[in-house]
DNA sequence: AGATATTATCACCATGTTATCATGAATACG
DNA sequence: CGTATTCATGATAACATGGTGATAATATCT
Protein backbone atom coordinates (compact mmCIF):
# COMPACT_ATOMS: atom_id res chain seq x y z
CA UNK A 1 0.00 0.00 0.00
CA UNK A 2 2.81 2.43 0.77
CA UNK A 3 6.13 2.31 0.67
CA UNK A 4 8.75 1.60 2.98
CA UNK A 5 10.15 4.77 3.96
CA UNK A 6 6.03 5.95 4.27
CA UNK A 7 5.52 3.59 6.38
CA UNK A 8 8.57 4.43 8.79
CA UNK A 9 7.09 8.36 8.44
CA UNK A 10 4.05 7.55 9.79
CA UNK A 11 5.46 4.92 12.74
CA UNK A 12 7.56 7.54 13.92
CA UNK A 13 5.37 10.49 13.27
CA UNK A 14 2.62 8.02 15.84
CA UNK A 15 5.59 7.25 18.29
CA UNK A 16 6.75 10.89 18.44
CA UNK A 17 2.83 12.30 18.94
CA UNK A 18 2.13 9.56 21.50
CA UNK A 19 5.24 10.77 23.73
CA UNK A 20 4.44 14.04 23.70
CA UNK A 21 5.42 15.63 26.62
CA UNK A 22 5.49 19.77 26.51
CA UNK A 23 8.91 21.08 25.21
CA UNK A 24 10.73 17.79 25.79
CA UNK A 25 12.81 15.88 22.73
CA UNK A 26 12.61 12.47 21.87
CA UNK A 27 16.18 11.28 20.13
CA UNK A 28 16.28 9.99 17.02
CA UNK A 29 18.05 6.95 18.71
CA UNK A 30 15.43 6.02 20.96
CA UNK A 31 12.86 6.91 18.00
CA UNK A 32 14.48 4.73 15.84
CA UNK A 33 14.49 1.54 18.69
CA UNK A 34 10.93 2.37 19.31
CA UNK A 35 9.34 2.15 15.73
CA UNK A 36 12.29 -0.49 14.71
CA UNK A 37 14.17 1.50 12.08
CA UNK A 38 17.62 1.45 11.06
CA UNK A 39 19.34 4.57 13.03
CA UNK A 40 20.98 6.47 9.84
CA UNK A 41 18.01 5.89 7.57
CA UNK A 42 15.48 7.19 9.79
CA UNK A 43 17.66 10.01 10.69
CA UNK A 44 17.29 11.05 7.13
CA UNK A 45 13.37 10.07 7.26
CA UNK A 46 13.41 12.85 10.20
CA UNK A 47 15.11 15.22 8.74
CA UNK A 48 12.74 15.17 5.26
CA UNK A 49 9.65 15.83 7.78
CA UNK A 50 11.38 18.49 9.68
CA UNK A 51 12.42 20.31 5.90
CA UNK A 52 8.84 20.10 5.44
CA UNK A 53 7.74 21.48 8.80
CA UNK A 54 5.84 18.55 10.46
CA UNK A 55 8.82 18.48 12.92
CA UNK A 56 11.18 20.22 14.95
CA UNK A 57 14.42 19.34 15.75
CA UNK A 58 17.45 20.47 18.50
CA UNK A 59 20.97 19.19 18.31
CA UNK A 60 22.85 18.25 20.86
CA UNK A 61 22.36 17.72 25.00
CA UNK A 62 18.73 17.10 25.43
CA UNK A 63 18.21 17.51 21.69
CA UNK A 64 16.08 15.45 19.40
CA UNK A 65 12.93 15.56 17.95
CA UNK A 66 9.17 17.62 18.04
CA UNK A 67 6.07 17.62 16.93
CA UNK A 68 6.13 21.07 15.17
CA UNK A 69 1.95 20.83 14.64
CA UNK A 70 -0.89 19.64 16.48
CA UNK A 71 -1.86 16.05 15.77
CA UNK A 72 -5.30 17.16 15.56
CA UNK A 73 -4.24 19.54 12.39
CA UNK A 74 -2.46 16.86 10.90
CA UNK A 75 -3.39 14.33 8.57
CA UNK A 76 -1.89 11.29 7.48
CA UNK A 77 -1.85 12.55 3.93
CA UNK A 78 0.83 15.29 4.84
CA UNK A 79 3.38 12.71 5.81
CA UNK A 80 2.83 10.22 3.51
CA UNK A 81 3.17 12.38 0.48
CA UNK A 82 6.51 13.36 1.17
CA UNK A 83 7.76 10.24 0.50
CA UNK A 84 4.73 8.58 -1.73
CA UNK A 85 2.38 9.40 -4.07
CA UNK A 86 -0.55 8.06 -2.62
CA UNK A 87 -3.47 10.37 -1.94
CA UNK A 88 -3.18 11.95 -4.82
CA UNK A 89 -6.57 12.42 -5.81
CA UNK A 90 -7.93 9.38 -7.59
CA UNK A 91 -4.28 7.65 -9.48
CA UNK A 92 -5.58 5.48 -12.21
CA UNK A 93 -5.59 1.94 -12.04
CA UNK A 94 -4.15 0.83 -15.21
CA UNK A 95 -1.52 3.61 -14.85
CA UNK A 96 -2.69 6.07 -17.27
CA UNK A 97 -1.11 9.35 -16.88
CA UNK A 98 -4.23 11.21 -17.46
CA UNK A 99 -7.65 9.48 -16.75
CA UNK A 100 -10.98 11.05 -15.72
CA UNK A 101 -14.45 11.39 -16.09
CA UNK A 102 -13.97 12.70 -19.52
CA UNK A 103 -11.49 10.41 -20.53
CA UNK A 104 -11.45 7.14 -18.72
CA UNK A 105 -9.83 3.99 -18.65
CA UNK A 106 -11.76 0.97 -19.16
CA UNK A 107 -11.19 -0.15 -15.71
CA UNK A 108 -12.50 3.81 -13.98
CA UNK A 109 -16.33 3.86 -13.55
CA UNK A 110 -15.46 0.57 -11.18
CA UNK A 111 -12.48 2.09 -9.55
CA UNK A 112 -13.75 5.35 -8.79
CA UNK A 113 -15.58 5.11 -5.73
CA UNK A 114 -12.38 3.07 -4.05
CA UNK A 115 -9.87 5.22 -5.18
CA UNK A 116 -11.75 8.40 -4.07
CA UNK A 117 -12.29 6.39 -0.05
CA UNK A 118 -8.50 5.76 -0.06
CA UNK A 119 -7.72 9.62 -1.43
CA UNK A 120 -10.48 11.02 1.73
CA UNK A 121 -8.82 8.48 4.03
CA UNK A 122 -5.54 10.10 3.94
CA UNK A 123 -6.77 13.42 3.37
CA UNK A 124 -9.40 13.40 6.38
CA UNK A 125 -7.90 11.26 8.95
CA UNK A 126 -5.05 13.23 11.28
CA UNK A 127 -2.64 11.64 13.80
CA UNK A 128 -4.82 12.73 16.38
CA UNK A 129 -7.61 10.16 15.08
CA UNK A 130 -4.74 7.66 15.51
CA UNK A 131 -3.00 7.83 18.64
CA UNK A 132 -5.84 7.14 20.69
CA UNK A 133 -5.89 3.78 19.94
CA UNK A 134 -4.63 1.36 21.61
CA UNK A 135 -1.32 -1.08 19.77
CA UNK A 136 1.63 -0.86 19.32
CA UNK A 137 3.96 0.22 16.46
CA UNK A 138 6.20 -2.27 15.47
CA UNK B 1 -1.54 1.85 -5.54
CA UNK B 2 -0.58 -0.86 -7.92
CA UNK B 3 3.32 -1.85 -9.37
CA UNK B 4 4.19 -0.88 -12.80
CA UNK B 5 3.78 -4.90 -13.61
CA UNK B 6 0.67 -5.16 -12.36
CA UNK B 7 -0.32 -2.28 -14.31
CA UNK B 8 1.01 -4.13 -17.56
CA UNK B 9 -0.58 -7.32 -16.60
CA UNK B 10 -3.98 -5.56 -16.39
CA UNK B 11 -3.53 -4.07 -19.13
CA UNK B 12 -3.04 -6.81 -21.39
CA UNK B 13 -5.45 -8.75 -20.13
CA UNK B 14 -8.21 -6.24 -20.91
CA UNK B 15 -6.94 -5.84 -23.98
CA UNK B 16 -6.58 -9.80 -24.76
CA UNK B 17 -10.30 -10.02 -23.25
CA UNK B 18 -11.81 -7.10 -25.57
CA UNK B 19 -10.19 -8.49 -28.93
CA UNK B 20 -10.96 -11.96 -28.23
CA UNK B 21 -12.63 -13.86 -30.83
CA UNK B 22 -13.27 -17.60 -31.28
CA UNK B 23 -9.99 -19.29 -31.23
CA UNK B 24 -7.83 -16.50 -32.52
CA UNK B 25 -4.40 -15.74 -30.95
CA UNK B 26 -3.18 -12.22 -30.25
CA UNK B 27 0.67 -11.97 -30.56
CA UNK B 28 2.47 -10.72 -28.04
CA UNK B 29 3.78 -7.61 -30.32
CA UNK B 30 0.97 -6.82 -31.03
CA UNK B 31 -0.22 -6.46 -27.16
CA UNK B 32 2.84 -4.85 -27.21
CA UNK B 33 2.23 -2.06 -29.22
CA UNK B 34 -1.53 -1.99 -27.81
CA UNK B 35 -1.05 -1.47 -24.54
CA UNK B 36 2.25 0.33 -24.63
CA UNK B 37 5.04 -2.35 -23.08
CA UNK B 38 8.29 -2.98 -23.84
CA UNK B 39 8.39 -6.17 -25.94
CA UNK B 40 10.34 -8.46 -24.58
CA UNK B 41 9.12 -7.54 -20.73
CA UNK B 42 5.67 -7.80 -21.70
CA UNK B 43 6.81 -11.12 -23.26
CA UNK B 44 7.54 -11.92 -19.79
CA UNK B 45 4.47 -10.64 -17.48
CA UNK B 46 2.69 -13.13 -20.37
CA UNK B 47 4.63 -15.53 -19.64
CA UNK B 48 3.63 -15.46 -16.02
CA UNK B 49 -0.04 -15.05 -16.62
CA UNK B 50 0.49 -18.09 -18.80
CA UNK B 51 1.99 -20.04 -16.10
CA UNK B 52 -0.94 -19.02 -13.62
CA UNK B 53 -3.72 -20.54 -15.77
CA UNK B 54 -5.11 -17.02 -16.73
CA UNK B 55 -3.81 -17.46 -20.37
CA UNK B 56 -2.81 -19.99 -23.04
CA UNK B 57 -0.28 -19.55 -24.85
CA UNK B 58 0.65 -21.19 -28.61
CA UNK B 59 3.81 -20.97 -30.71
CA UNK B 60 4.87 -20.46 -34.25
CA UNK B 61 2.47 -19.53 -37.28
CA UNK B 62 -1.08 -18.07 -36.04
CA UNK B 63 0.15 -18.34 -32.57
CA UNK B 64 0.02 -16.43 -29.60
CA UNK B 65 -2.44 -15.34 -26.78
CA UNK B 66 -5.72 -16.43 -25.86
CA UNK B 67 -7.62 -15.79 -22.28
CA UNK B 68 -7.79 -19.19 -20.89
CA UNK B 69 -10.80 -18.26 -18.61
CA UNK B 70 -14.07 -16.58 -19.54
CA UNK B 71 -13.94 -12.96 -18.40
CA UNK B 72 -16.45 -12.81 -15.63
CA UNK B 73 -14.77 -15.77 -13.88
CA UNK B 74 -11.67 -14.03 -13.75
CA UNK B 75 -11.56 -11.45 -10.66
CA UNK B 76 -8.48 -8.45 -10.68
CA UNK B 77 -7.21 -9.85 -7.99
CA UNK B 78 -5.73 -12.79 -9.63
CA UNK B 79 -4.02 -11.17 -11.92
CA UNK B 80 -2.74 -8.71 -9.98
CA UNK B 81 -1.98 -11.37 -7.07
CA UNK B 82 0.82 -12.51 -9.11
CA UNK B 83 3.32 -9.64 -8.77
CA UNK B 84 2.11 -7.87 -6.13
CA UNK B 85 0.84 -8.21 -2.59
CA UNK B 86 -2.23 -6.12 -3.43
CA UNK B 87 -5.75 -7.38 -2.16
CA UNK B 88 -4.01 -9.49 0.89
CA UNK B 89 -6.71 -9.06 2.67
CA UNK B 90 -6.04 -5.53 4.96
CA UNK B 91 -2.38 -5.08 4.72
CA UNK B 92 -1.22 -3.09 7.93
CA UNK B 93 -0.75 0.55 7.17
CA UNK B 94 1.86 0.95 9.21
CA UNK B 95 3.84 -2.38 7.88
CA UNK B 96 3.11 -4.37 11.06
CA UNK B 97 3.73 -8.17 9.63
CA UNK B 98 0.58 -9.04 11.88
CA UNK B 99 -1.95 -6.92 12.44
CA UNK B 100 -5.62 -8.29 12.98
CA UNK B 101 -8.17 -7.01 15.23
CA UNK B 102 -6.82 -9.18 18.40
CA UNK B 103 -3.28 -7.07 17.62
CA UNK B 104 -3.93 -4.04 15.97
CA UNK B 105 -2.02 -1.30 15.07
CA UNK B 106 -2.96 2.20 16.06
CA UNK B 107 -4.06 3.03 12.90
CA UNK B 108 -6.33 -0.35 12.27
CA UNK B 109 -9.66 1.03 13.79
CA UNK B 110 -9.62 3.88 10.97
CA UNK B 111 -7.83 2.32 8.62
CA UNK B 112 -9.77 -1.32 8.70
CA UNK B 113 -12.75 -0.10 6.07
CA UNK B 114 -11.46 1.34 3.31
CA UNK B 115 -8.49 -1.51 3.62
CA UNK B 116 -11.36 -3.89 3.31
CA UNK B 117 -13.16 -2.25 0.28
CA UNK B 118 -10.01 -2.33 -1.26
CA UNK B 119 -10.00 -5.88 -0.69
CA UNK B 120 -13.08 -6.34 -1.69
CA UNK B 121 -12.84 -4.34 -4.88
CA UNK B 122 -9.77 -6.77 -6.33
CA UNK B 123 -11.81 -9.28 -5.06
CA UNK B 124 -15.17 -9.00 -6.64
CA UNK B 125 -14.26 -6.95 -9.69
CA UNK B 126 -13.98 -8.99 -12.68
CA UNK B 127 -12.28 -8.76 -16.30
CA UNK B 128 -15.78 -8.88 -17.66
CA UNK B 129 -16.73 -5.87 -15.43
CA UNK B 130 -14.33 -3.69 -16.73
CA UNK B 131 -13.76 -4.87 -20.81
CA UNK B 132 -17.60 -3.87 -21.13
CA UNK B 133 -16.45 0.23 -21.07
CA UNK B 134 -15.77 2.49 -23.19
CA UNK B 135 -12.15 4.09 -22.72
CA UNK B 136 -8.72 3.56 -24.17
CA UNK B 137 -5.89 0.92 -22.07
CA UNK B 138 -3.09 3.22 -22.97
C1' DA C 1 13.02 -31.75 -44.47
C1' DG C 2 13.54 -26.82 -44.43
C1' DA C 3 12.01 -22.12 -43.88
C1' DT C 4 9.50 -19.16 -41.13
C1' DA C 5 6.84 -17.48 -37.28
C1' DT C 6 6.20 -17.30 -32.69
C1' DT C 7 6.72 -18.10 -27.63
C1' DA C 8 10.26 -19.53 -23.79
C1' DT C 9 14.30 -18.61 -21.41
C1' DC C 10 18.74 -16.94 -20.01
C1' DA C 11 22.04 -13.50 -19.14
C1' DC C 12 22.66 -8.99 -18.50
C1' DC C 13 22.18 -3.81 -17.64
C1' DA C 14 19.99 0.59 -15.70
C1' DT C 15 17.64 2.79 -12.28
C1' DG C 16 15.52 3.70 -7.89
C1' DT C 17 14.88 2.43 -3.17
C1' DT C 18 16.64 0.91 1.12
C1' DA C 19 20.43 0.69 4.23
C1' DT C 20 25.21 1.63 6.11
C1' DC C 21 29.36 4.25 7.28
C1' DA C 22 31.98 8.04 8.25
C1' DT C 23 32.31 12.65 9.16
C1' DG C 24 30.74 17.51 9.80
C1' DA C 25 28.23 21.03 12.34
C1' DA C 26 25.51 22.85 16.12
C1' DT C 27 24.26 23.01 20.94
C1' DA C 28 24.63 22.49 26.02
C1' DC C 29 27.32 22.51 29.97
C1' DG C 30 30.97 22.40 33.25
C1' DC D 1 37.31 26.86 26.11
C1' DG D 2 36.75 21.99 25.67
C1' DT D 3 34.09 18.04 25.62
C1' DA D 4 30.15 15.31 25.17
C1' DT D 5 25.81 14.98 22.88
C1' DT D 6 22.98 15.18 19.19
C1' DC D 7 21.28 16.13 14.42
C1' DA D 8 22.96 16.84 9.29
C1' DT D 9 24.92 15.14 5.29
C1' DG D 10 27.61 13.00 1.65
C1' DA D 11 29.60 8.64 -0.19
C1' DT D 12 28.63 4.27 -1.07
C1' DA D 13 26.89 -0.48 -0.95
C1' DA D 14 22.95 -3.98 -1.38
C1' DC D 15 18.86 -5.14 -3.34
C1' DA D 16 14.61 -5.01 -6.03
C1' DT D 17 12.35 -3.51 -10.16
C1' DG D 18 12.03 -2.44 -14.81
C1' DG D 19 13.94 -3.14 -19.27
C1' DT D 20 17.07 -5.17 -23.32
C1' DG D 21 19.19 -8.60 -26.34
C1' DA D 22 20.39 -13.10 -27.86
C1' DT D 23 19.33 -17.74 -28.33
C1' DA D 24 16.57 -22.01 -27.76
C1' DA D 25 12.32 -24.53 -28.38
C1' DT D 26 8.13 -25.40 -30.78
C1' DA D 27 4.55 -25.01 -34.23
C1' DT D 28 3.00 -24.28 -39.16
C1' DC D 29 3.35 -24.40 -44.07
C1' DT D 30 5.05 -25.84 -48.45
Amino acid sequence: MLSGTAEYALRAVVCLARSARDGEHTRANDLAEAVDVPRNYLSKILHELTRAGILKSSRGKNGGFQLAVPPDELPLLRIVQLFDRMGEQSRCLLGRPECSDADPCPAHPRWKATSQQIAKFFRETTIADVIGNAGSVR
